[in-house]
DNA sequence: ATATCGATTATCT
DNA sequence: GATAATCGATATG
């Protein structure tokens, strides 16, 4: 008797402790940790290899420099909190919130490598999986993953991500990434120069342009 | 492989 | 009224 779900190990969350530092940190030791979506019917997994960190209210680039508003108040809120906004009139984007209460930063998830429900991620976001290679769209970009994941501001936006029984987290399952590249942040045209952009180094699920992966 | 463009709407100026 | 932390399609080398 055997289940793919045995062959796992259980997938604690990390806790507030993880996300009550900088984004920059947050962002960095997200590489290789795990994103779980479990509802009622499935349970998605996609190990996390490409995140950006964004700052404070001082951060050009980031939502949090308009000021606390109904936008974006999950910023300014404890950490370990879904931060979930609507972009070009298309496409949901993940964060997580850091720092501390009143300190407003967060990490933007830009790319999974999926693990588990990939035919679900597959259906999610009306693609068929036919070749192999066809997993690389599931989830490689903030917009793709989260239609794979069935996340949207209306459901998730300031979902405590620290807590499993919220049916969205994230884990360390143990593995550890390899080479990790840090560069600019993609898509963005304020506040452009600062590295903040971490991939881990090689991996063929990372967004962008061959050169930034 | 890289560039350009249109889609489509919540939010802010 | 302009903009945006994107994506997919199309064009071109």
């Amino acid at each position: 008797m055997t289940s793919a779900l045995h062959d796992c190990p259980r997938l604690l969350a990390l806790g507030p402790d993880f996300f009550a530092r900088t984004p920059r940190g947050v962002a960095r030791e997200l590489l290789g940790k795990v994103l779980v979506r479990r509802d009622e019917t499935d349970l998605l997994a996609g190990r996390i290899v490409e995140t950006e960190a964004y700052l404070g209210t001082n951060d050009l680039a980031a939502h949090a420099a308009a000021g606390n508003t109904a936008r974006n108040a999950v910023l300014f809120g404890p950490p370990g909190h879904a931060y979930i906004y609507f972009i070009y009139g298309n496409h949901y984007c993940l964060n997580v919130s850091c720092e501390r209460e009143g300190q407003a930063g967060s990490v933007l998830i830009r790319a999974l490598e999926p693990i588990s429900g990939l035919e679900e991620m597959a259906r999610a976001r009306g693609l068929s999986l036919v070749s192999r290679s066809d997993s690389v769209r599931l989830t490689s970009g903030p917009g793709r993953l989260a239609e794979a994941f069935g996340i949207t501001r209306a459901r998730d936006n300031g979902r405590d991500l620290t807590d499993e029984s919220s049916g969205l987290w994230m884990a360390d399952d143990g593995f550890r990434p390899g080479r990790i590249r840090v560069t600019t942040r993609i898509g963005i045209t304020k506040a452009a120069a600062h590295r903040l952009r971490f991939v881990v180094a090689g991996n063929p699920f990372v967004s962008g342009p061959k050169a930034r992966r």
